[in-house]
DNA sequence: TTTTGAGACTGG
DNA sequence: CGAACCAGTCTCAAAA
């Protein structure tokens, strides 16, 4: 069908389809011009896929409107196309027992012409009991043809479901009592419907999840009658080349005051495309005409600037705008683009008549704080830093970030004298507005475009939702793919109870002990300045004992080799013992301590995935008794402990109810005097906030204080051990995925030393570079690995679980705290948190030792390493871990796990550890470690992080000062000195 | 005057 | 609508 006879065959439709079609072609003329033409015809086509986004599309014969799904691909020629992909939205019903048809041919009815189809089907319910035997749940799955129709029927069926369950007990609805099938009035099939699921699920995420489809990947993309086929090209790992565009603006602003887009103006617009950099002046502010320039701050950060000098701020947006639909980028790039840069042009160009949205397709949400397109990205690098970079609160500026980050030093100007600037020293001004721009272009090539479109290839969103949405919101997405996967239907989100009680009073807040931490010593402990060591023989003769079994551990299960194979075995450990027998034998001794970290790597991942903890895993004796696998004997339950903490309001809960009955017969103001409403119509969130603050005001009359001190008790949580793997598995893959990254880091870590001592500089470089990128790309990934622990207790989780987030925090305790009791026998423990304990060794101890093998291959092992997994190998082995080998037949393998290791880095030249201002009182989580070459390792705690990097330097400086003097203090008057001399909060 | 609580920020 | 967690330090202000 041409262009033109579709216009007209469109134009004969109702009033509201013709309105529809003013919207629709004003959307593909603005995506026209900005590259994306649909792809309706011709050729299969090679395409990259660079963003989706729900939008709908009208059937051409009928005028009917379907929801639909917009593909937005980059060719391997740097041009692009669109493409509609019609795609059913639905959700899952769960009905009593036996009623599937009943209610299907219902629904089917009372919905008739807005649900699409009704399809019955079995799903993996793991709420369901016994559900390891085979059995699944049966749900209705609603789809619809459009989004708009599922929300309606959804909301609606959300209220039969909420009624339902208020009038039979839940226990009831769920253990399915048998119904017999008598003739049912059309309300009873509406009782029928017990549970909704996967209603909340955005449309697009939906369509990524079914159709496997991801941001990032490359696809054969064909149309044809029947609608859009993709195939996935699996061979193509490279990304394509989309144009890029990073943009910054310099405004005017009022002394002392933030820029103000109703009455401050655009003083220069800097961007980079594809690495080619341009500047705009409007002359307005600008003193004088600017030449082309260049900013290159390092040699790898080419900076290139063609200047255009126009004379007014509306010509400099017309200019602007006319250059982007003429590069036409699929990603623009800014540094905080969100709230400033973007909402500022946007009031702009309204300001001079013009929708930005209409010239560049881009709109701002000033209430999610967004600006996006639907074809192409924004990627704010701000974003990135404040989730992903692991830089501190305080340099998360673009400043500090391109310090940290890029390595160079960037221009700096106060931002009181920019307006004056522009008049009186544009040049330079115009270099700053330059500055900024190329740090933003090369610290989004350089981390962000490689780390978001690596996470969109596996997550189910767009680049923009990748970026932006929480740590916990991207471990649920992958959780939803591998339930997908595994026939798993999804819980509904988690919501607490407002109601509970312990012992008898309301809960105000419950929650569960989290890591351990303990500081055990302060003052300076200095490589080459001897600490007395009160050592325990007994603990060395055990060392000593077990030194045979702890040496074979660390060759077969460290190393994974053939004990037979390792041809010095006695040489090692002999060495090892000669060094503990001296040890014993003098075990009150003044010695240099050797300064060691060791910490557990991926500890809480670890313990997770050791102990096959899941949310779905904690069952209770009601779900074991159950289970058909529930037989004496039984290894499949694994109890493991955690500990529960609570606060209860004083009073008791017959005063509650007390208080509640008195609120709700009440009426509140709701400002106006004539409309004040019953307490009881207000919404439900309200009204226990209100009754809180009522429960509040009465304790503190009555008790004289609100809460109660904090309760804790030991609690045990069944595990099962053969429960559905699916969220183990989604864990274990991104564990591993960034243990990829960190292998990587290591090997280019290994060629920069080569090519170090080969000198090329360019090797360096390239090298260097490549360190850096997987150090950044393995440090993001840490952040989202530990949210998969942290996600369990997240408000409105899925997959949610207070048991399951206190035995990985209890089981991570107790690992450290062994390691501190056997540390305290053999040395002396520093600090210790959560998975990690710094210590003083004797100077003495044995260190690290090489076993070579017959066929000339070595093993380098640390033996305190060795020593302590050894320990946590006894203590946290996993001998029920069971995998199903036969899904038919239900058969499981079991094995023994641990995955949980200890690493090792030192051993340091120095540990600082301050003290408290009062006497006596040790502080955590703060300390200075400096390594051998006198550079400071590590710095922890200190807020001077925040105060800028100046300031840091100074600080820096004292600390040098004062270990050097204590080099020449005795040793007696050491802690005295830095106790009263150092608190580096007061240094500046 | 001391105690308590909220917040901002960091450690892991 | 959308939201990782808890542990700990320090500052500042309000309450006792």
């Amino acid at each position: 069908m041409s262009g033109e006879s579709r216009r007209r065959g469109r134009a004969e439709k109702s009033s509201r389809s013709k309105k529809q079609r003013v919207i629709r072609s004003a959307e593909e003329e603005i995506e026209s011009k900005l590259g994306f033409d649909l792809f309706s015809e011709g050729d299969k086509r090679l395409g990259w896929l660079l963003t989706f986004a729900p939008s709908s599309l009208e059937d051409q014969d009928t005028g009917k409107v379907y929801s639909c799904i917009d593909l937005y691909f980059v060719t391997q020629d740097g041009s692009s196309f669109k493409s509609k992909y019609k795609f059913r939205p639905y959700f899952y019903a769960a009905t009593k027992d036996k009623m599937e048809t009943d209610v299907e041919a219902y629904l089917r009815r009372r919905y008739e012409g807005r649900i699409a189809d009704i399809e019955i089907l079995q799903k993996e319910d793991l709420d369901l009991k016994n559900h390891l035997s085979g059995l699944r749940k049966t749900y209705l799955k609603l789809s619809f043809d459009t989004v708009q129709e599922l929300m309606n029927v959804k909301s609606e069926l959300v209220h039969v479901v909420e009624n339902n369950w208020a009038k039979s007990d839940a226990a009831e609805a769920y253990d399915s009592i048998l119904f017999g099938k008598r003739e049912q009035k059309p309300q009873d099939f509406l009782e029928c419907i017990i549970d909704l699921r996967e209603y909340d699920v955005p449309y697009h995420v939906r369509f990524a999840i079914d159709h496997d489809l991801r941001c990032g990947q490359w696809y054969d993309v064909s149309v044809s009658s029947t609608g859009v086929t993709l195939e996935k090209r699996k061979d193509l790992l490279q990304r394509a080349e989309v144009h890029i565009c990073a943009f910054d603006i310099e405004t005017t602003k009022l002394p002392l005051k933030f820029p103000d887009a109703e009455y401050d103006m655009i003083m220069m617009i800097s961007y980079m495309v594809d690495g080619n950099g341009y500047l705009i002046i409007n002359r307005e502010c600008v003193g004088e005409d600017i030449e082309n320039l260049e900013y290159t701050p390092k040699p790898e950060f080419e900076g290139f600037f063609k200047v255009t000098n126009v004379k007014n701020e509306l010509e400099l947006l017309k200019l602007w705008f006319s250059h982007m639909r003429e590069v036409k980028p699929g990603i623009y790039v800014t540094y905080n683009g969100d709230f400033f840069d973007w909402p500022f042009i946007e009031t702009r160009a309204a300001y001079h008549g013009f929708k930005m949205s209409d010239e560049v397709g881009f709109q701002c949400d000033k209430n999610q704080g967004e600006c996006r397109s639907k074809f192409a990205c924004h990627l704010d690098c701000f974003a990135w830093v404040k989730r992903d970079s692991y830089l501190p609160q305080g340099s998360h500026g673009l400043k500090a970030v391109t310090k940290a980050k890029l390595g160079y030093d960037p221009l700096e100007v106060n931002p009181e004298d920019m307006v004056r600037f522009a008049m009186e020293k544009p040049q330079m001004m115009a270099s700053y507005s330059v500055s900024d721009a190329v740090a933003t272009y090369y610290l989004y090539m350089t981390y962000v475009h490689p780390f978001i479109f690596s996470l969109a290839t596996i997550i189910p969103m767009s680049p923009d939702e990748v970026l932006r949405k929480g740590s916990g919101t991207l471990c649920e997405m992958l959780l939803m793919v591998q339930a997908y996967k595994a026939n798993v239907v999804c819980p509904n989100k988690h919501q607490s109870d407002p109601e509970k009680f312990y012992s008898n009073r309301l809960l105000e807040s419950e929650t569960y002990i989290g890591g351990h931490v303990e500081c055990l010593e302060s003052g300076v402990f200095r490589s080459d300045l001897p600490t007395s060591f009160r050592l325990d023989p007994s603990a060395y003769d055990q060392l000593i004992n077990n030194l045979d079994r702890d040496l074979q551990y660390a060759i077969q299960v460290e190393g994974k080799m053939e004990l037979e194979s390792v041809s010095n075995y006695s040489d090692v450990k002999n060495a090892i013992m000669e060094k503990l027998i001296r040890l014993r034998d003098e075990p009150v001794r003044e010695e240099g301590p050797l300064i060691y970290h060791l910490d557990v790597a991926a500890m809480y991942p670890n313990i997770i995935l050791t102990n096959r903890l899941q949310p779905s895993s904690i069952v209770t004796d009601e779900v074991c008794t159950a289970c058909d696998f529930n037989r004496p004997g039984k290894t499949c339950l694994r109890k493991l402990e955690w500990v529960w903490r609570g606060e209860v309001f004083m009073a008791k809960k017959s005063d509650y109810y007390h208080l509640k009955k008195q609120i709700e017969s009440e009426f509140v103001d709701s400002g106006n005097v004539r409309s004040s409403k019953s307490f009881l119509e207000l919404p439900k969130l309200e009204q226990q906030a209100k009754l809180k603050d009522r429960l509040k005001k009465y304790c503190q009359k009555a008790y004289k204080r609100v809460l109660d001190k904090p309760v804790t008790e030991v609690r045990e949580a069944g595990i099962c051990m053969r429960e559905n793997s699916f969220y183990i598995d989604t864990v274990r893959s991104f564990r591993d995925r960034r243990y990829e990254y960190k292998g990587l880091n290591k090997v280019w870590k290994g060629k920069l030393t080569e090519a170090k001592s080969s000198g090329n500089s360019i090797k360096i470089q390239e090298a260097q570079d490549m360190v850096v990128l997987y150090d950044s790309l393995q440090l993001a990934h840490k952040c989202i690995l530990n949210s998969f622990y942290g996600y369990v207790m997240r408000k409105g989780a899925r997959w949610y679980s207070m048991e399951m987030a206190g035995v990985v925090t209890y089981t991570g305790a107790k690992i450290i705290q062994n390691a501190r009791l056997l540390i305290e026998k053999i040395g002396k423990p520093l600090e210790l948190d959560t998975d990690g304990i710094w210590c003083a060794l004797p100077g003495s101890f044995p260190e690290n030792f090489t076993f070579k093998t017959r066929d000339s291959k070595k093993l380098t092992i640390s033996y305190p390493c060795v020593m302590l997994n050894v320990d946590v190998a006894r203590n946290n082995t996993n001998d029920q871990y069971q995998t199903l080998i036969d899904p038919v037949k239900k058969t499981y393998k079991t094995h023994s796990e641990c995955s949980i290791e200890f690493e090792v880095d030192g051993p340091y030249k120095a540990m600082i550890l301050p003290a408290s201002k009062e006497e006596g009182i040790l502080i955590k989580k703060r300390y200075a470690v400096f390594n051998d070459d006198g550079t400071l390792a590590e710095l922890k705690g200190f807020e001077i992080k925040r105060r800028g990097e100046l300031k840091l330097i100074k600080v820096f400086q004292v600390f040098v000062s004062i270990v050097w003097l204590l080099f020449f203090a005795g040793h007696l008057l050491l802690n005295k000195v830095y106790t009263s001399v150092i608190d580096p909060n007061l240094v500046i």
